[in-house]
DNA sequence: GCAAGTGAATATGAATCATAACAATGGTAG
DNA sequence: CTACCATTGTTATGATTCATATTCACTTGC
């Protein structure tokens, strides 16, 4: 079964770089694509001075008020010790409160304070406009498809 | 209007962690996936003791043999002191070669050499293999539909 | 009560990415 | 031709993200 074999250019001089062979991955379109996210997502948080880690954190602890660190880097898909920094900026912010758990002294209780929760109202506001914008083209049918489609790859075998 | 707000759970132990906030977001699903895609993608490319970045540049300079680094470095969107180590990389182990440029002694014409064709053979099979094992239950024209929604969110306006 | 396990923190290092500054070369305005 | 500026690749440096090993406090199982 001979490929297609992408036929290099003369090894003259690079006009224009190809990436056909790139082109044939998804996950390639996928790197691409979230840099853009991601580069927006960073500029949408920049005004409230979080990125995108202390975002997400934010948003998990106030939809999950009492879950302890170790919950949070489990959903977060980090390390515990790499959450601690995020843990005490938003903490040092007075955005969140480490509390201890009287059944097991060992463990904080994470929750949002006032402060962190009105944040929180502000920057899924902003980033929900800036996420609508940069989907602007693309309709609600494709939008669900491409929605399940990437949840069907995140839940593919070798997850952790 | 009054948006349909997540309800917390009661603040007392929390047992799962509840992402659904997050979930509104495409980013969101973009980046679980694409970390899945990555992680597989690492272990795939251990083998040939490429990363993601030596893999990506190696498949470019085979691609488009005589490009520039400067070339090279926007089409992988670093920046060019970084690509130094990793061309130095690729260099070093005799895969690509740093040929002077005739007409512009300031540039090099990157090449690949046999046993970086041979390479790039073998990694862009295995990586094809097993990213047909991650999209296994995607049908073709739901990875045409993800694949289109992904370039269309790549050719957002504030691209570079 | 003691051993083993768990939650959190600290220290440390690797990998990725950005910026500033530099040397060498090329292009261009006068 | 010269002076100035842009470009190519490089070095040095720092920020950010992420992983591992270790330690401490505490809990749980035997």
């Amino acid at each position: 079964m001979k490929k297609p074999a992408v036929k290099p250019a003369e090894a003259t001089v690079v006009t224009h770089v190809s990436d056909v062979t790139l082109r044939n991955f998804m996950g390639y379109h996928m790197k691409r694509a979230f840099n853009v996210v991601q580069t927006d997502l960073v500029q949408t948080l920049k005004p409230f001075d979080l990125r995108m880690l202390t975002y997400t954190a934010l948003v998990l602890i106030v939809d999950n008020p009492g879950m302890r660190q170790s919950q949070l880097a489990d959903g977060m898909d980090i390390e515990r010790p790499n959450l601690v920094v995020i843990i005490d900026e938003l903490e040092r912010r007075e955005l969140i409160i480490r509390e201890r758990v009287p059944t097991d002294r060992r463990a904080y209780a994470l929750k949002a304070t006032l402060a962190g929760r009105q944040l929180y109202e502000k920057a899924v506001a902003a980033v929900t406009k800036h996420e609508a914008l940069l989907l602007d083209g693309i309709d609600d049918a494709t939008r669900a498809t491409v929605i399940a489609a990437l949840k069907q790859i995140e839940k593919s075998p070798r997850k952790g």
